[in-house]
DNA sequence: GCGGTAAAATTTGCATGCAAAATTGCGACG
DNA sequence: CGTCGCAATTTTGCATGCAAATTTTACCGC
């Protein structure tokens, strides 16, 4: 029925429950699905103007990567994190991303730490700015760098799939302007270690880092300041 | 009224989709689905006898998993994972498995340890009868047993994510007596160092262990003793 | 024969239909 | 007044149909 479709010429991934997938998972991490929202499939295909079949297959994506929850004949909801899955994946990813940074600072090359710490001082700006929004994309884009560095794509891809599930909760922290300050503090330490290559610096600070995160995100969870967020239905 | 229920679950596969993706993940580990072959719809769907939904549904699953490779408009093929692959692959192996040794030596239980010890018992018996069907699955318990003890969900299900990928692959190996001689010497080290709550040389040894197995599936995967097999066990 | 092109056949991707399960609404009964 | 039970509605799960894309095949010119 639906002939009329936006323009995606340029786009690649042409199949749709990709771009489905990827719009789900946006929404998700930014919370316009809240944490243990169900998710309607007649209400989702009329927002986002698909049929249900590429809908599902794109619901069936996301619950392997464990953003949604598959319930029998009951269809899916998105993941809720109790204190303990919280722990759980920052100790994770904090393993992770140590490893990450004792890898990156054995196999950097010269143009990527010019280009990790140009997004530093980026960064800076942003926390100087107090512009929340673009300091954690700029953040994100640091982590992610440093990632690259590592030269293991596996580890990469692993580690986007943990963080993809605690990423809306780190959306919103940082509201502190103490632990900002120390967060600022840590990642430059972290252009330290990357600049002399010491691999078990980078590490140690790198998981000093997300074991921060995880308390500041644990708090929140704590004081109920995250769940009570609900998008209208 | 519904009772909090958010923990996985694990009632019998009521789903179709379900039951196929467990039936596809073992043909895809076990080697009847080989590495670099297309997943025809159709023929699967016979094959399987179910219909083309839930099927597609299915290989989602497995793709997000990393089993399978999506190709837009063409269809799913069976990752076919090259030497720069399961490098990168046992490097995270051996990261994640280390980590959860170390935990594991932290968080194990008295009751744990016993069952551990007699999982190892019994496969020394499987390697004394050179029973290697029988020692794999008792090895994937010892090391399951470890993840377990480790505590943390998360960890363990990345783990087992990631360790699917190349399930098909240690299949393979051990063919070698001195070399099975040597694993079956590390699983005794790992004993020694869990009843000595020694962590860090639970994890030395786990990662030694991980990286004695990515050296024999890469000497496999260079001799293209691997690919080139098709049959069905 | 060989390369290239176009049509046929296969295969994938998406939409829709239908049955089973779950949720909801409502009324009878204790 | 609350609770249980049953039917109506909604929602999920699976099967099938159709169009677009890909692969295969056949044909034509050279």
């Amino acid at each position: 029925m639906v002939e009329v479709v936006h323009e995606v010429a340029h786009v690649f991934s042409l199949s749709l429950h990709d771009r489905v997938a990827a719009r789900l998972r946006t929404m998700l991490i930014e919370g316009q699905l809240a944490p243990g929202a169900k998710l309607n499939e007649r209400e989702l295909c009329e927002q986002l103007h698909v049929s249900r079949t590429p809908l599902r297959e794109a619901i069936k994506l996301l619950a392997a990567e464990g953003l949604v929850d598959l319930l029998p004949n009951r269809g899916a909801v998105a993941v809720k994190l109790n204190e303990d899955d919280v722990m759980h994946t920052f100790e994770l990813l904090a393993m992770l991303e140590g490893m990450s940074g004792e890898l990156a600072a054995q196999r950097i090359t010269d143009e990527e730490r010019t280009e990790i710490r140009a997004l530093h001082f980026e960064m800076l700006a942003c926390h100087a700015r107090r512009d929340l929004s673009s300091y954690y994309r700029i953040n994100a884009n640091i982590h992610r760098a440093i990632n690259a560095a590592a030269r293991n794509p596996v580890l990469a891809r692993t580690y986007a799939s943990v963080n993809a599930r605690v990423q809306s909760l780190r959306f919103r922290t940082n509201q502190d302007d103490r632990k900002w300050q120390a967060a600022v503090k840590e990642h430059g330490t972290m252009i330290e270690a990357l600049d002399a290559r010491d691999g078990a610096a980078l590490r140690h600070v790198l998981i000093v880092h997300l074991h921060h995160k995880r308390d500041s995100v644990l708090a929140l969870l704590r004081a109920g300041e995250i769940y009570p967020v609900m998008a209208a239905s």
